[in-house]
DNA sequence: CGGCATCCGGCAAGATACTG
DNA sequence: CAGTATCTTGCCGGATGCCG
């Protein structure tokens, strides 16, 4: 669901969620600190594939959502920032709750699709 | 959710679904089909904003994934097609509703956000 | 460490036109 | 009506480098 830019006809309660998680990494991002993974640097040891300039604009624009707020601790050095979930953003988490449980129960069976398309590319 | 090309790294529960659901009118046709919504003119009239040949191309992306079925009437003129879930494609909906729930119930919080955000650019 | 600036490539999706 | 073929484009996200 992660996907492209969303729909502007914010009519269809799908579309309204798009557009608030739609980014490529946003409901891993969510699920994360969900799970108490709060600060940007664990993040991206959480999920490497996605570089930390990128992790970065998805949380801003989960924060312009009010999906998370940002905590900074002025005195650190080094500078340190905590990432929590709003109110709001706990009320997501039945979304990303359900995407996570059908990915994990269909697993084999998707990478199963995945490896027939790619032998035959 | 809908968004860009998925993360390989499918060992995330959250990635499988990506790969799956992602492309930007996917979770909106499931939900139409499921409810009843099976041939591509109607597809298209209940979601005008998706061109006929991305409703097209995402319904095989979906085929491939054996979400949907299709059912071909050769003798038909003109032509007739119908698209149904399959028992996979079923058990996907729980995703889908509640996707569509979140963005019911917060639809105007979410519209109130993108106006505010659209007034300051 | 956190995060902004910049440049660039890829690819999904829009537009259009055409077959069966 | 269903579906394909092309061409074009918007824009997300990857990569680097730098600053506080």
């Amino acid at each position: 669901m992660y996907e492209r830019k969303i729909p502007e006809d914010l009519d269809c309660g799908i579309n309204v969620t798009m557009k608030v998680l739609s980014g490529k990494w946003k409901p891993c991002i969510i699920d994360s600190i969900h799970r108490g993974i709060r600060r940007p640097v664990e993040l991206h040891a959480a999920i490497p594939a996605a570089a930390p300039r990128v992790i970065n604009m998805q949380l801003r624009e989960l924060e312009e959502f009010g999906i998370v707020t940002k905590k900074v601790y002025p005195d650190s050095v080094p500078l340190k920032v905590e990432y929590y979930l709003t109110p709001m953003g706990e009320s997501v988490m039945p979304v990303v709750t359900a995407i996570d449980k059908w990915g994990t129960a269909n697993k084999d069976y998707v990478v199963g699709v995945c490896r027939a398309m790619e032998s035959v590319e």
